[in-house]
RNA sequence: GGGCCCAUCGUCUAUCGGCUAGGACGGGACCCUCACACGGUCCAGGGCCAGGUUCAAUUCCUGGUGGGCCCACCA
């Protein structure tokens, strides 16, 4: 066989695509492992590199399954729906939702999500990603979305859905509620503005610090701690709210902190935060929202009607200024609460909304975070922590377009909800209803709900639909049990929890086996990547640069399994160099052949005993789907010990056409190759084929060779190279220069043949290791 | 404010409480030695701080500091 070139070439990497879609994977007779491939979402240009280390890495975990005997199904999948897309179409072509007639509307968000899905597509398949490409699903398909359907009407029927209107957070830029898990915080300077009050029965003037000063219209209560002392005497009296001249009474509460401000606070129907949220409810204190849907002020602010709250806030200050009430003006950080998508400020807006039961669910999903295998073990607190902080339901309408429509008809005359039967995808804002009459009062005309989904509604039950649950029920109880989730760190209080929701309450099972939590990818200074910092790195360029295998070594072993990992191209570039060294390994051992059996020597024996111990590392890594650990440990074997010891003092057998060098050089390689094809699927399946005329797919994991104990060690062998080429070294000498006399302690005699052969030694001594030069 | 995780050369990391803290990337010097200059050899460079346990601490404990993440939140 030829290997002229002196360097693996990406360019071989197409001709292997091509080669492996003319031959698919053949299915395998062990247990099937299926992966719950997260469907990425295509919300821009570019996709993030880390996002691509993420689907290279998981590629990784199909490969290496298989390696270790499964047969696995490895689906893809595409998330189209929600917000994102609806944003990003918004402002490429300089429309709006609110304006723009839905169905158009929802035309131009499938034309962009076919755009940037298909880029996405085309990237995971250049990086090699064994995947199901002829069956790709997308979460906005007609069969997706009426799966997504049919579970609501299931979970409808069975009582744990209801509708509700309370305050919740509410997006205006959005102008849709949103759950806890989207409402991110941000330091945003705002005043503290310490407005004087007056006590109606005593004509006494009290100061009260508040930032939402816009929302006094709505004021209810002032309150104070009970244990402040200082103003105990305010019980049951009544407090004027200037400029709007409402009479409010001053109560006590523990609510009040007597630390913030003058220890004085008052509290709004309209409320400010969701502190103020729990405290109406906790008090029966019914709220009265004088925000609009679009984050303006109602007719109930008066003079401020119509501004938007940030103007309102101003404006108030400015009257209560003139009034002479605004006794002190901070600027302070607060801790603003935005809306994750958006980036809007969150407000607290009662809208009618379904409620998906949680609350009751939560012991038995921490039994479920407790089982199922974390990869790594640390990140399972992360979901546990998010388990204990929930205390809500989850509040999964929406009033967007471009998303799964809530699958109800209401009677036109008496209101009465009618859920189609489920099995096919309806769209209730534009499709005729599919009932004669309401079954309530009779009434024969319907409206339509024009709410959709929150999209995690979607994507949380995308274990069932890789399973076969709506297909093949049989498919499904047979897959269940071994589903390996591998995700992101920063959604595992969203798509993992949920989807361990969703699935206990469809199947009263655990959806996953085992979740694997990958790091993000942030610059190379460490810092997170952002579109709007202008630090994103675009996969495309750099795969067309390196090369998907170059690039999947580093992801491999850029950082260890969970941890934030660097994006630097310098090390993108380092990583190519192993494939190189590879290549020449290969280019040196394949020319030399034996079929004759021989027995090894001790030196053939010694780096057997080494790769042994490397296949059992690298088990032990792909069992742990970290595959960090063999990465690093073949790199260490090849580089280290391999090319420049056992090859260097091989060689001069080799040449000779000694069968057990040969065969030993080649007991290693196949090895080696077999063990990095998970990793760099392209160059090891390439050079396997040339080698072993095989594909590096469908081998058996390799057995470690027996190990023997032999007199010398690793350190001790790797230390007596060194020594010698140092001391030729210092003297300026060539490698090649001849050695008069080489003294080594009686543990090396086994290999003395090599030594001498390798290192010109012209006569040898026993003793302490030494070298004497000509 | 509460919780979780982490802390080793510039970067990524190794090290059952015990040898001079090992390797890789990057940097420097020399060498184109017949698989590889995307190579080889060599060099420089590190345990966050303060206590404690111990014959012995990078490793175990406590506190601090510094990161990261999560939750709550000043009305």
């Amino acid at each position: 066989m030829e290997l002229t070139a002196k360097a693996w070439s990406k360019s071989l990497e197409s001709e292997m695509l091509q080669r492996w879609q003319r031959e698919p994977h053949p299915e395998r007779k062990g247990k099937t492992l299926t992966i719950d491939t997260p469907p990425p979402y295509p919300s821009g240009r570019p996709w993030h590199i880390g996002a691509a280390a993420h689907y290279a890495q998981i590629d990784m975990i199909a490969r290496a399954s298989r390696l270790l005997g499964w047969n696995v199904r490895f689906p893809i999948g595409i998330d189209r729906n929600g917000v994102p897309v609806e944003m990003y179409t918004e402002k490429k072509l300089g429309i709006s939702l609110h304006t723009t007639p839905r169905e158009q509307f929802v035309a131009a968000c499938r034309t962009a999500l076919d755009d940037l899905e298909a880029e996405m597509l085309s990237i995971m398949k250049t990086m090699g990603l064994s995947g199901d490409f002829a069956h790709v699903y997308r979460t906005d398909s007609p069969e997706y979305r009426s799966r997504t359907q049919a579970t609501f009407i299931d979970l409808w029927k069975r009582g744990l859905i209801y509708e509700d209107s309370r305050l919740n957070n509410w997006c205006p830029g959005c102008m849709t509620t949103v759950s806890d898990n989207e409402v991110g915080y941000k330091e945003i300077p705002t005043f503290l503005n310490h407005v004087e009050f007056r006590v109606k029965e005593t004509g006494q003037q009290i100061t009260i610090a508040t930032t939402r000063p816009e929302l006094l219209c709505t004021a209810a209560l002032v309150v104070f701690n009970p244990r402040d002392e200082r103003y105990h005497s305010l019980e049951g009296k009544t407090a004027l709210v200037p400029f709007y001249n409402l009479e409010i009474p001053i109560i006590s509460h523990p609510i009040a902190d007597p630390a913030f401000g003058s220890g004085l606070m008052y509290m709004s129907r309209s409320a400010g935060d969701l502190n103020a949220v729990r405290f109406l409810r906790e008090m029966g204190i019914p709220y009265d929202v004088c925000i609009t849907e679009e984050g303006r002020m109602n007719d109930k602010a008066g003079p401020l009607v119509g501004l938007s709250v940030r103007k309102a806030r101003e404006r108030i200050s400015d009257e209560l200024r003139k009034l002479g009430v605004l006794a002190k003006e901070e600027q302070i950080n607060h801790q603003t609460p935005v809306c994750e998508r958006s980036k809007h400020e969150i407000e607290y807006i009662a809208m009618p909304e379904y409620y998906l039961k949680q609350v009751e669910f939560l012991p038995v999903l921490k039994q479920y975070a407790q089982e199922m295998g974390f990869h790594p073990e640390a990140h399972r607190q992360i979901l546990l922590d998010w388990i204990a902080a929930v205390t809500m339901d989850w509040p999964i309408s929406r009033r967007r377009f471009y998303a799964t429509e809530i699958p109800i008809w209401y009677c036109a005359a008496c209101r009465h909800p009618h859920l189609p039967t489920p099995g096919s995808y309806v769209q209730p804002w534009k499709d005729t209803a599919p009932f004669a009459a309401c079954t309530k009062c009779g009434n024969d005309r319907f409206v339509g709900e024009d709410r959709t989904f929150d999209t995690w509604m979607d994507s949380s039950i995308s274990p069932l639909v890789v399973t076969g649950y709506f297909t093949d029920k049989g498919l499904h109880r047979k897959l269940a049990a071994t589903v390996v989730r591998p995700q992101a760190k920063d959604i595992i209080r969203t798509w993992l929890f949920y989807s361990l929701l969703r699935c206990h309450q469809l199947t009263g099972k655990r959806a996953f086996a085992r979740a694997w939590i990958m790091g993000y990818g942030v610059d190379e200074k460490g810092e997170k990547m952002s579109k709007s910092k202008g630090n994103v790195i675009d996969p495309i360029p750099i795969l067309e640069k390196y090369g998907a295998d170059q690039f999947r070594f580093w992801c491999a072993q850029e950082t260890s399994l969970g941890s934030d990992f660097r994006c630097s191209e310098d090390r993108i570039v380092g990583a190519g160099k192993f494939l190189t060294k590879l290549w020449n390994t290969v280019r040196f051992i394949a020319p030399f052949q034996s079929k004759e059996p021989a027995a090894v020597r001790p030196l053939d024996q010694w780096i057997l005993n080494e790769l042994a111990s490397l296949v059992k590392q690298c088990k032990a890594g792909y069992d742990d789907l970290n595959f960090f650990v063999p990465a690093t440990a073949i790199r260490t074997f090849l580089w280290n010990v391999f090319a420049p010891h056992y090859l260097e003092l091989a060689k001069v057998r080799a040449y000779r056409g000694d069968a057990a060098a040969i065969q030993t050089l080649h007991t290693c390689l196949r090895a080696l190759l077999q063990l990095l094809s998970p990793i760099t699927p392209f160059i090891t399946d390439y050079l396997h084929r040339e080698l072993y005329g095989s594909p590096v797919t469908g081998q058996p994991f390799p057995k470690p060779p027996a190990a023997r104990k032999l007199p010398f060690t690793t350190d001790q062998l790797l230390q007596l190279d060194s020594m010698i080429w140092k001391a030729k070294k210092d003297r300026g000498l060539s490698l090649k220069a001849p050695v008069a006399l080489l003294t080594v302690p009686a543990a090396f005699a086994s290999i003395e043949q090599e030594l001498v052969e390798t290192h010109g030694v012209q006569q040898v001594a026993r003793g302490e290791p030494a070298v004497q030069l000509a």
